[in-house]
Order: C-alpha cells, then structure tokens, then sequence
DNA sequence: CGCTCGATATTCT
DNA sequence: GAATATCGAGCGA
C-alpha cells in the first residue's frame, strides 16, 4: 500500500499542509483501459474553521464545506468564480471540528501527454501550476468530492513521494482576509510553483 | 511583460 | 447586490 495512512491526516492542518509537499497525487481513470496521472505536490495551503477568516468553513457548515467537517483524508472539491474546480484534503486535528489542504501546484509525473489534452495546451510549465489548472489536467470535478484519497482503489488518491530538500514557508494566496497567516508551503526548488514568493501589501 | 475584464456557482450581507 | 481559495483572452507598452 503506497498510499498515505488516515493518521497522517489526523493532525494540524497547517502541519498537513507542510508536509504534503513532495507526496504524489495520483488519479487514476477507468475508460476500457485504466488511464493513471499523477503528480509531486510542490504547493500548498491550510485551510481552517472558526479561526481561519479566510477559509470556507468559518461560518460553519454549509452544503458546499461539509467534506471540511467530516473524517479526515477525503477530497473536497468545489466550483470557484463558476469556472474552475479546485482540490483540498480534509485534515485537521481531533481538536478541531473543520479543516483542509488546498493542493495549488504539481509537478507532472505521469500521463503528461493525457494532460495537455485536457487542458487542452502543450505548454508543460502551464499544466498544473495553480489549483484550478491542475483539477482541469487530472480531470477532478465535483463528481469526485468525499473520495477517500487514503485507498489504492480510490479514483483519486495521496501517495508517499521524496521529501524534498527544503520546504518554504509564505502567505496564502488570492485571498483579502487572514493575509498575515503564513500557511501556504512550497518547494522552493520546483518550476512548478504559481509564485516563488508572495508580495505582501503595505 | 503587466493590467483589466468576463465567466458565473456558492455564499454572505 | 457583492465577494470569492481562478484562469485566460485581449490590450497596451
């Protein structure tokens, strides 16, 4: 089993978060044959509850966020500015009643050419660097939200991947709210990250 | 390269 | 009605 234990997903968000980056994405399509793509994560953002202004859940549970509140480990997929999918995993710790890793950016491992032609672009830099383009190369939408992403069999899963040399730290991105919690994590060695660095505002 | 804008689901005010 | 965890087209420099 490749797959990363549900443990793994039982503890802070934000540590999730860290440590998501280097693990492998993996979406496997069963059309005749059983396509597979997958991806090193090379970013990512925790997402909180009540605490986090910034996160879906801080109002508490709405249809769209319930995956946020439920066991740990699953997908939460939802439709941003009615155009793009974007993919979590639920984690938090047993303390805490809501929480999510926002995955942002991959780098492409397998099923490259498959990618290009759902996103439809050949470019390989631009396949998956941003949370919007990467569910487009992988073909997630919301039909996958609540997978079990801890299961070898699951259509969408996390496997264990090379820990990276370094990890870096910055503000989350493409958000006006909790812009001073620096829970976005990327490899700072990677071409395939949206932005190196954040430029905080004055 | 950088800026503006449209697409338009979901939620909040 | 307004904002949003986004992206790409179109435009000007």
């Amino acid at each position: 089993m490749n797959c990363l234990p549900i443990s793994f997903y039982r503890r802070p968000t934000v540590v999730v978060a860290r440590d998501l980056v280097g693990k492998k994405l993996v979406r496997t399509i069963k059309k005749g044959h059983t396509f597979k793509l997958a991806g090193t994560i090379v970013e990512t953002e925790a997402y909180g509850y009540t605490d986090d202004e910034a996160s879906h859940a801080r109002m508490g549970r709405t249809a769209r966020n319930l995956v946020m509140f439920g066991e740990v480990g699953r997908a939460y997929v939802y439709f941003a500015y009615g155009n793009h999918f974007c993919v979590n995993v639920s984690a938090r710790s047993d303390r805490v009643q809501a929480g999510a890793v926002l995955i942002r950016g991959l780098e492409p491992v397998e099923g490259i050419e498959m990618m290009k032609k759902l996103r439809r672009v050949d470019d390989i830099i631009s396949l998956t660097t941003g949370p919007g383009k990467l569910t487009q190369a992988l073909s997630i939408t919301s039909a996958l939200n609540g997978t079990d992403m801890t299961k070898q069999e699951s259509e969408l899963h996390i496997e264990f991947g090379i820990k990276p040399a370094c990890i870096l730290r910055t503000p989350r991105i493409g958000i006006s709210r909790a812009i001073e919690s620096q829970w976005r994590f990327i490899d700072p060695s990677s071409k395939f990250v949206s932005r190196k660095i954040q430029i905080n505002a004055l």
